[in-house]
DNA sequence: TTGGGTGCAAACTATTTGCATTCGA
DNA sequence: TCGAATGCAAATAGTTTGCACCCAA
């Protein structure tokens, strides 16, 4: 479940991600390059807390509202994705790729639906001062336990 | 857009909401029947907050957390549907049937979209301990002002 | 009567914000 | 240098909870 034979894992080396992170727009400051390498190891599903506990076990001192703000911006610049499946909290979703998601609301695991397993038909016709930001499926399923 | 000239606008009578609440077994109260008639009146989305400001407008003095509960327990017991489409706030929407939503981020605004609109092709193949809950799409759009 | 329902206020959690300090180009 | 980024703490907003009181069955 943690391994994806076809990619490769690229535990991206510090200079990848400063790189990434410019050509997004981004300033890399020791924070966000630290903030980025924790989540786009791999391809994963991260809350704020859980990446500032990741990122509090390296040398960088990482305030939470820089976790925030952080992630927040990375979102904005299309780094990462926001996946809005729980009321509670927004989880962060380092995979950018056209995907969906399969939610289990009893235990909150979230994974990701490739996005050819779902086929979206046609979409109504939209008024036209309006942009598609883009198409959120989420597959809502209970444990039967 | 408050009409629709298909469905009867049927400003549910005490009566018909007290047996609705009934058949999805929910004891009517007081507060439960206010909180169902302002919902209910209509295919609408409305917050928390708003049912509640709505409700207060009425003899009934209902409270905050009861609206609270009372929405968590309509959405549990199929009378209404939580809408999750903004981590600030949850949405309930008074429309059961099957829909998918128009969420426009810029303004708020939340639109349904038929069913047939989207079409679904196919789900992956779930682990066959557990049940799905629902497919939530969410179109994501942003005004182009 | 009596257990579920309600009101109120306090508690909680995730997130945001203001401002002084520090860092990066 | 100088504006941008950060840290910290306080503020906020939505939601939940604890407990005493009240009402429907």
């Amino acid at each position: 479940m943690l391994e994806s034979p076809n990619l490769p894992p690229l535990p991206p080396s510090r200079e990848h991600v400063i790189a990434l992170l410019e050509s997004h727009g981004v300033t890399p400051t020791q924070q966000r390059v630290e903030i980025a390498a924790v989540l786009l190891a791999r391809p994963q599903h991260l809350t704020a807390e859980e990446v500032l506990n990741l990122v509090k076990r390296g040398e960088t001192p990482v305030s939470k509202a820089t976790v925030y703000n952080t992630l927040g911006l990375f979102a904005e610049k299309g780094l990462v994705r926001e996946v809005i499946v729980d009321p509670a909290k927004v989880v962060y979703d380092s995979n950018t790729n056209a995907h969906h998601h399969l939610y289990d609301v009893s235990t909150g695991a979230l994974q990701d639906i490739d996005a050819e397993e779902i086929a979206i038909g046609r979409l109504p016709r939209l008024p036209d001062d309006v942009t598609v930001e883009g198409v959120d499926v989420i597959v809502r399923v209970r444990s039967r336990t």
